[in-house]
DNA sequence: GTCTATAGGAAGATAGAC
DNA sequence: GTCTATCTTCCTATAGAC
């Protein structure tokens, strides 16, 4: 591996762990044993090293949201939520500082707020699919709120679970998806509310 | 007002709306008119300060959140959770920036543990009594899920509100009531479940 | 109690040799 | 590409005069 590139992965193992304003650029080249000079050769300031990471997680998580045009099943629909989990996860150091690394790099928030925008959309188009299948049953203003607690949730289910005190693995992933799913159980019907019920239950 | 209250109020204000990392002592003295030799006479270190704020943080919730061994009717519940978001806005500099302020003092992260917990036995104990009153149904680990979703809701609606670019005013509060009421909602039986979608319009 | 001056120490970033 | 040495800036915190 380059240079570059390990300088990328230490910077993105670093900022998940210990949070990215916690993280110098001594740091980072210390855990590499290579020079600060040699850092700066290669990105000519830290918020650099950062954007790049969100390039990553940006292109990443655009990718994912652009899938579900065809309509999945409902087994696919849960398995793309832990995919989403999954990135959230890889890229944790985003959420974790959330307010406060946005605050300071307004362009990074005007990029952020667009991918929760298109979550939204993803999450609606999938509810409104549901919806016209008749295995949900909720208002459109029941739809809406309902939208906005499972974006909610997903953004910030694993910062709930650190702050609580838990180590991030698959378990609080799976932990998140479970939550995610009994924000939608109560509104579904018949067939539907079994098979997710019992699909939950995978993810506890 | 003496001194020392000035620098707790000042920092209070600059805490909130700068995030806790990014105000420097020699800011606060600044914008206090007063010299950092000042500032530091009073208190002998920038966590003092923070610690000071936390204790009226977690005075006031510890307070909330001791009230309601007796039962309450509903119209009281949901007034009891506005004032618990009250307090949220007034002292978000915990919130907006919580894993990082917690993972740097790890006594603050402790008692912060101490508020979510007795915040998770609050809302479990509602629940129950909706549920032994019949009007809320729901197995027990949904319930346990509900909970769950509520704390993380109240917790960081907020944080989500200043993500999503808006300005933390009474509005942003009510929407949160709001939502955290619509993840109860469904789980509510006949009349007061009315009376709760009732209530909901008036938070929106 | 309050000030000025300054120590002491990061952190981000650059210069220039190899 | 990589290193060493260093600059600058900013921040916490202290010393000592008033």
């Amino acid at each position: 591996m380059k240079t570059r590139e390990r300088i990328l992965h230490k910077s993105l193992e670093l900022f998940n762990t210990l949070g990215e304003p916690n993280v110098t650029t001594l740091l980072i080249s210390d855990e590499l044993d290579i020079s600060p000079g040699n850092l700066y050769y290669h990105f000519k300031s830290k918020i650099d090293i950062l954007s790049e990471l969100f390039d990553w997680y940006e292109h990443e998580m655009l990718a994912l949201l652009d899938v579900p045009n065809e309509p999945m099943d409902i087994e696919d629909q849960w398995f793309f939520l832990h995919l989403i989990f999954e990135s959230i996860a890889r890229y944790r150091f985003v959420y974790q500082d959330v307010v406060n690394v946005m605050e300071r790099h307004e362009r990074l928030k005007h990029r952020f707020q667009k991918i929760i925008t298109k979550k939204k959309a993803a999450t609606l188009s999938i509810l409104s699919s549901l919806q016209t299948q008749d295995s949900l049953r909720a208002s459109d203003s029941e739809i809406e709120a309902l939208c906005e607690n499972i974006i909610l949730t997903a953004t910030f289910w694993i910062s709930y679970a650190i702050v609580a005190g838990k180590h991030v693995d698959e378990s609080v992933l799976s932990r998140g998806v479970y939550q995610v799913i009994s924000l939608v159980v109560p509104y579904l019907e018949g067939e539907q509310r079994q098979q997710l019920q019992q699909l939950k239950q995978a993810y506890l």
